[in-house]
DNA sequence: GGTTCATCAGTTGCGTACAAATTAGGAATT
DNA sequence: AATTCCTAATTTGTACGCAACTGATGAACC
């Protein structure tokens, strides 16, 4: 799943940016947790590098949000209180409701077919009460209906919002419960695609990752508050 | 305007931070066209420092969108098609009416205040037809909104893409037609957002960036006839 | 005993040197 | 004359060394 390291292949992109993605790597997966030091001397004897490259990969992992850059001070991967994270979810609510929207109508038969495919196995791995393939399907589906929008502006910030967000809940579906719902969820919003109405699939996408905030919220924090219901909500 | 060169003030966040807002500076006001090519050396020499900095300010604004980075073959300032404009101001509307949504909800007295304020200038300004004023003035209603979301997340990806579309349509308000229209839809929002109208904010702010889209698109194809295309592009 | 200041270890910031890669130009071949 | 290949020059990529800053320990003073 991740990218293999790959000695032979030297060149793509140069060290720096390999590095970049190594370093990344390590933070979603886990071997950096949130808030310890990254010490550059540590990540340069690591990847086995000098600090240089390994100093350009900390600047542009800084200004993607994944760690935060004090100057003269160091770098440390990014904190993300309950609030913060509640922020991420609602802005990526608000980006993948438009994906959504646009998507009903713009998306190609090739990627309507792609969509059931991939909904079809969620079915399966649900059923089969496999949370990790769940959650595998899961990206992919959001992927497929944030591509669909055919706006590269929009797929960025929603892809790269997404991936930080990933970072801090890994164990997004760990009761069946929330899995079993996230499907029906995602069932709804299927079939407004299929139909190419681009009013439902705003209001749905929008209202399922209203769900998935609040069950990311329950999980996050022992002593999370009661799920607090958008007022805001408005049709397309 | 730009910031004077202090020998003694030991800039505050670091060497690499300050050439990364210089650079900026430069290409926002026209120093440094789309397309040309920005030479490490060059760039260490019109700002007396090494390149050690210059490569990391680069590789920052790389990943804002402001430059792109091919690597091993050096970085250009980005060049934007009528088409990338378009899904920018497309994706712009996106974000903006969902922090006016928010902000008609959750914006302060003060900052409602503030709000009139700006909006009760531009129309001083419009009836002056000071279309630089007006220009500020613009941007000032548009970041109070967006800040009166209060979501730090969507404030931060709004302004950035803001920050980026502002790059290439400096001449917005040429035709005093476009400013008594513009202010006019300021109108219904600032009313709305005081009413705490939320449907109305979200509406007629994705509609006011939709008449700004089809704006900047005349005045973009009409001043650029030839589009640019790098025939050494090539997909990462 | 607590506060303050000085000193020191450790890390980051920047400059310089060198290695690798790309591009440009010219010569040889077809 | 056009194409291809080789070589040279320019530019980017990485390593390393030293200066500058941070924070922490400990001593001196109140």
């Amino acid at each position: 799943m991740s990218l293999a390291e790959h000695p032979a292949i030297r060149s793509r992109g140069g060290l720096s940016d390999e590095v970049c993605r190594k370093i990344a790597d390590d933070i979603v997966l886990g071997s950096f947790a949130p808030g310890v030091r990254l010490d550059e001397a540590m990540l340069a004897a690591r990847f086995k590098v000098s600090r240089t490259p390994v100093r350009e990969a900390l600047k542009q992992l800084a200004s993607t949000g994944l760690v935060v850059y004090r100057p003269n001070r160091g770098s440390v991967v990014a904190e993300v209180t309950p609030d913060q994270l509640d922020q991420m979810f609602e802005a990526i609510g608000e980006l993948e409701a438009a994906c959504a929207r646009h998507a009903a109508v713009r998306m190609s038969e090739a990627e309507r077919n792609q969509l059931c495919e991939v909904h079809a196995q969620a079915r399966l791995a649900m059923q089969a009460g496999d949370a990790d393939l769940y959650d595998d399907l899961n990206r992919a589906l959001h992927s497929i209906i944030i591509r669909g929008s055919h706006n590269p502006t929009l797929i960025d910030l929603a892809t790269s919002l997404r991936h930080r967000i990933s970072t801090f809940r890994r164990t997004q579906f760990l009761n069946l419960e929330r899995m079993a719902e996230s499907f029906e969820e995602h069932s709804v919003i299927v079939e407004a695609l299929l139909s190419r109405d681009a009013v439902t699939c705003y209001r749905e996408m929008r209202s399922h990752l209203l769900f998935a905030r609040s069950a990311a919220a329950r999980v996050f924090s022992a002593h999370s508050a009661a799920v607090r219901v958008d007022p805001t909500w408005s049709p397309a």
